[in-house]
DNA sequence: TCAAATACTGAAAACGTTTTCATAAAATTA
DNA sequence: TAATTTTATGAAAACGTTTTCAGTATTTGA
C-alpha cells in the first residue's frame, strides 16, 4: 500500500531525475518564472504531464508562506443570502487561483471561535466572515489582524476593529424603506420583528424603522417592537402577542424572510387576511417569498454584488499587496432595493 | 510587517527554547504521546497558550502526510439537499477533528476535474463527491484510488469504479413509490419530467417509474416522458408540451422539486386545477414545496442520514484503518419516504 | 575584441513539523 | 546488587517545495 502510494505520488526530484535537472529548475519551470529556457520549460511540463505530477500544497505552503487558500466562516451555507454570496465567492476566487474553505459557525460563539484557530493553523491567506448573531467580542480575530493576515467581514460585522476590512449591505436604507412602504400603503399601527440588537444589522434596520416612523409622524408602539434570533417559531409567537390584545398592527416589517414567512402562515390560519388587514414586508429576497401566496414584498439585497465586491477587495490586499488601511478609507456598503409583491 | 508577523507566529522551537526542551518532547507533549513527563506536558501546554501558539497545518501536513482535510465536490451548495448533507457532514466531520473544504462543479465536468487536481494537490485526506449531471467518465478520480486515498460518492454516483466507495438514496424506490402514488389517487395519464439518463438518479428513477406503470397495467406515452436538466424553465416547456396537444396527462411525476413548483406555477397561471384536473409530485421535499399552495407532494431523501453515514464510513476508513473492499461488499442504501401532502 | 550584462542552472539552505535513533535516568526484576 | 526493562529526552533526519547564492555560458555594447 505504501509503496503503491509513493508510486503515484510524484514529486518534483522524480521530473528533475528523469530529466537531469536539479529541483530549483524545476521549480521555476512549473512556476512560470523567468531564467529557465524554453526548451528545458517545455520538458519539465511534458515530464510533470507525463508522471501525472501535482504540486505538493503542504510543501510548496510552507516554504513559501502561501497557501492559496482562504478560509470563510458563515453561520450556515443554507441561508439563502450566504449561499448565493459564497457560491459568487468561490467562482470568482478560482478565477484568481484561490480555493475557498468554506466553514459554519451554526450561529455558536465557541464554534466560531474555534473555526478561526483551525484556518489559522492551516494558515489561510486571508479570513471571510459573517459573524454570528451573538459575537460582540471581536478578539478571537486579532490573531488574524496582528499577523497581518486580511480579515473581511460582511453582512454581520463588527463596529470596529482595527485592521479589519468591512462589506455591509445598505441596512438602515433597508429598514427604512420597508417601514416607509408601508406607510405609504396606508398602514399606520406598525409591528416590526428584528433580530438581537447585539447584531450591527438589526441595529442598522431598526433605526431605519423609527426613521421612517419618525420622520412620518407615527408613533411606534413599544409592545409591538421584538427582539429576538429569527426563526419561524418566533416570529409566530411573536404574532400571537400582536394579535392577542385588543388593538393590532395593520403593518409589520420582519427583518429576515423566515419571518415573514412564518407570520403570513400563522396570519393565514387565524384568517387574518393579508394584505387586506395586514401587509407583510421581509428581508433578503429569498425565493421562498416569491412562490408563496400572497407573494410577500421583501428587500434584495444583491448577494452577487457583495460576493464579487469581497473578491474584488481580497484581490487588491493579496495580489496587488495594497494595504487594508488605503482601502479602509472607503468603506463598503452595497445598496438595496425594495421589491414589490401582493403581500403589501 | 514583516517583523510584526514573525513576533506572532510562535512555533514549536519558541517554546522549546523558553523551557529549555528539543522540539522533540514538545511536539510529543502537544500530540498527547506516551513517553513524556507529566510535568513536561503541562509546562509545554501553558506556554504554547502563553505564546499563543498555533500548530502549522502546512508542516504537521507535509511531515505527517495527513491533513485532516476532507475535500468535498457537489454540483452546488444552494440546492437544499446537498446543503442540508453538507451540514451534517461538517457538523460531525468536526468532532472527530477533521475539516471540509467545500467546492462546487456548478455541475460542470471540467470544473469537476479541475477541483480534483486541487483537492489532490492540498493533499486531502479523503474525497466527498456529488458528480455532475454529466459524468460518465470517472477518469480523473483514479488519481485517488491509485493513492489508496478514500473516494466516497453520494447522491449521483458512477456505477462502476473499482476503489471507491458509495452511498445512494433508494431512487428506484423513490419513482416506483411515485408513480404508484399517483396511480392510487386515481391518475391514468401520467407524464414524467426526468433528468439527463447520464445520471444514474434518473435511470433509477425512470426504472422505478417504469416498474410502477408497468404493474398496474398503464400504459406509458413517451411524450410525456422528458428527460433534460431539471430547471425551472425546462419544466415550464415541458408543461407547455403536455398541455398543446388534445390528450393531457393528469398526472405529473417531476424528478425534482424545483420541476414540480414550475409546473405547479404554470397549471396555476394557466387555469390548470392542481389537484382536480392534475396531481403533481416532487423529489427531495425542498422546503419551498411546503409552502406553495397547493402544497406539494414529494419524496423525503433523509439528507441527515445520508450525511451521518457519509461521516461513519468515512471514519472507518480513516480512523479505524479499515479497507474499502471489506465496506464494499455491503452498498449503502439510504431509504427514502413518500410525504402526501395537497397537490395530489 | 574585450568588458559588462544577462540568461540559465545547480547546490544548499530554509520553512516547521514529526519521527527515528540514540542515550541517560529511573524503575523493575531476579 | 546486577541485569533488565521502562521512561524521558535530545540530536538529527525527513517531508517536498521555494529561494538564495554562486557559478558558468551566452549575449550585448562599445
Amino acid at each position: 500500500m505504501t509503496r503503491k502510494k509513493r508510486a503515484q505520488e510524484n514529486t518534483i526530484l522524480d521530473i528533475a531525475g528523469a530529466l537531469n535537472l536539479s529541483a530549483a529548475t524545476v521549480s521555476r519551470a512549473l512556476n512560470g518564472q523567468i531564467h529557465v529556457k524554453e526548451n528545458t520549460r517545455n520538458d519539465v511540463l511534458k515530464m510533470a504531464e507525463k508522471l501525472g505530477y501535482r504540486r505538493n500544497q503542504m510543501a510548496s505552503g510552507l516554504r513559501s508562506n502561501k497557501t492559496y487558500t482562504i478560509g470563510l466562516i458563515v453561520p450556515r451555507i443554507s441561508m439563502f443570502f450566504h449561499a448565493e454570496v459564497i457560491t459568487t465567492i468561490q467562482n470568482n476566487l478560482h478565477k484568481h487561483g484561490y480555493n475557498l474553505m468554506i466553514c459554519q459557525s451554526n450561529d455558536d460563539i465557541s464554534m466560531e471561535k474555534e473555526l478561526t484557530e483551525i484556518l489559522f493553523s492551516s494558515r489561510a491567506d486571508a479570513l471571510i466572515v459573517a459573524c454570528t448573531l451573538f459575537t460582540v467580542d471581536f478578539s478571537h480575530f486579532h490573531k488574524f489582524t496582528e499577523c497581518d493576515i486580511p480579515v473581511l467581514f460582511y453582512d454581520r460585522v463588527p463596529l470596529d476593529l482595527p485592521g479589519a476590512m468591512v462589506i455591509r449591505g445598505d441596512d438602515k436604507r433597508g429598514g427604512y424603506l420597508a417601514a416607509s412602504h408601508l406607510i405609504e400603503t396606508d398602514c399606520r399601527r406598525i409591528a416590526h420583528i428584528s433580530g438581537p440588537l447585539s447584531c450591527n444589522l438589526y441595529q442598522d434596520r431598526s433605526a431605519g424603522f423609527y426613521s421612517a416612523m419618525e420622520q412620518h409622524g407615527l408613533p411606534v408602539n413599544e409592545n409591538w417592537i421584538f427582539h429576538q434570533e429569527l426563526t419561524m417559531d418566533n416570529a409566530r409567537d411573536a404574532m400571537r402577542k400582536l394579535f392577542e390584545g385588543k388593538e393590532v398592527p395593520d403593518g409589520l416589517c420582519t427583518d429576515n424572510d423566515a419571518s415573514a414567512i412564518a407570520a403570513l402562515e400563522y396570519a393565514r390560519e387565524t384568517g387574518i387576511d393579508v394584505p387586506k388587514d395586514l401587509k407583510i414586508i421581509g428581508y433578503s429576497n429569498d425565493p421562498r417569498t416569491a412562490i408563496i401566496s400572497p407573494a410577500i414584498t421583501t428587500i434584495e439585497q444583491f448577494p452577487h454584488q457583495v460576493g464579487r465586491k469581497i473578491v474584488d477587495v481580497l484581490m487588491e490586499l493579496l495580489k496587488n499587496g495594497k494595504n487594508i488601511d488605503e482601502l479602509n478609507d472607503a468603506p463598503v456598503i452595497i445598496p438595496i432595493e425594495l421589491i414589490r409583491r401582493m403581500s403589501t
